[in-house]
DNA sequence: ACCTGAACACCGTTCAAGT
DNA sequence: ACCTGAACACCGTTCAAGT
């Protein structure tokens, strides 16, 4: 409680510990013991200042959200679409072991909305209606956070074990797509390229609704 | 180990029971003490048939992929598409608590193969070139389940504190953007549409791919 | 305002043992 | 092949207490 006057230092410490944390052995490590222990507090120390763990994740959240740039107010509202869905992107590589809690967790945080403002700005500015932006940004969040927690989570399963043995296990009766396929799917991918392409799509079917209204 | 020779009904009751557990009571409640009160095992039985917590857990990501049923072979590759991302659709909504396993959780499971198989099959028969078809099954199923895991954990914030509270608490001045868009965002959202409207867009994107190559 | 220490009710996992 | 019981090293959280 007194939310005001609690030290905002320490708490900006306790979170940069817990994203290290996070980040050097995985999110199943965070716990408070070992925040504490990185900081030199008990444990019991944190509820000073979050009600809980699951807050404590919350403001996690919003310490990686602040980390993407606002755009430039003075670029095109192509250029700011762009900027924003890049910078998100740079965060999840930037903290690929953090990023997947922002898919997870509501986000109900002044952060977040302080990241969708300028989305929202540049859908006017596209000539999206009043009533269309906040589901275009849905679309348009979607989109980047869902290819970014794929790809830094390797959901695509690169790597995990070889896409060739694992197709191999079950025969072509069951996977016909997959063997006509063959090594088409064994090809490396261009995650810029490919993320890029999603994106420049989108913008376009923006660009599209926005000539139409406007 | 002598993995031919498990009791497979009793795994499956396992399974059950977690996911039984997961929807009642959240994935946080899904410990190995608990499913084994469930299905009169103690915690320790169950390292009979997984290797580990994780292991039981991705073996629950098959147990809900198994329930995305594989499209109408004799239906057009349009329909096929349709009813793949549809029926994953479902699947988050009689899961919900559990389905965001299957955005974190890296697939290398036969049963993800057997859904995604026939999303091949449809984008081949769409005329998509093959070394193309993987790229467009990620960008398929990146929004499908981005779209499923964000509606049902309520990522996009209804409900979790009034959108409007929440905005005034930071002024004009730092969300101009949302005070300029006003109550056009807190209209009800129609998730189906908004759904079936972006499902529309990529179809309409893979037949115009298809056509030009084709 | 900030922090500690002891305690409670949980975890996943290992090991040795039983049938 | 399948299961148990005791034990180990952890958890988040509450409470009473200290400065």
């Amino acid at each position: 409680m007194s939310v005001g006057k609690i030290n905002q230092e320490r708490r900006e410490e306790i979170l940069s510990a817990a994203l290290d944390l996070a980040e050097s052995d995985g999110l199943a490590a965070v716990s408070l013991r070992a925040i504490g222990a990185r900081v030199g507090l008990t444990p019991m120390a944190l509820y000073g200042y979050f009600a809980n763990k699951d807050e404590l994740l919350d403001w996690l959240v919003g310490r990686v959200l602040r980390e993407v740039p606002p755009p430039d107010p003075e670029a095109s509202w192509r250029e700011r679409l762009l900027a924003c869905a890049r910078g998100a992107r740079a965060a999840a590589h930037r903290y690929p072991r953090t990023f997947p809690l922002l898919l997870t967790r509501p986000v109900v945080l002044p952060e977040a909305m302080r990241v969708v403002d300028p989305l929202y700005e540049a859908l006017l500015d596209a000539g999206i209606p009043d009533e269309r932006v906040a589901g275009w940004e849905r679309m348009f969040s979607t989109f980047v956070l869902g290819f970014a927690v794929s790809e830094v989570s390797g959901r695509f399963g690169e790597g995990n074990l070889g896409t060739k043995e694992r197709r191999d296990r079950l025969g072509p009766g069951e996977l016909p797509a997959h063997h006509r396929l063959g090594e088409a799917l064994d090809l490396p991918v261009d995650w810029d390229a490919e993320f890029e392409e999603g994106l420049a799509r989108l913008v376009a079917m923006v660009e599209e609704e926005g000539a139409r209204a406007g």
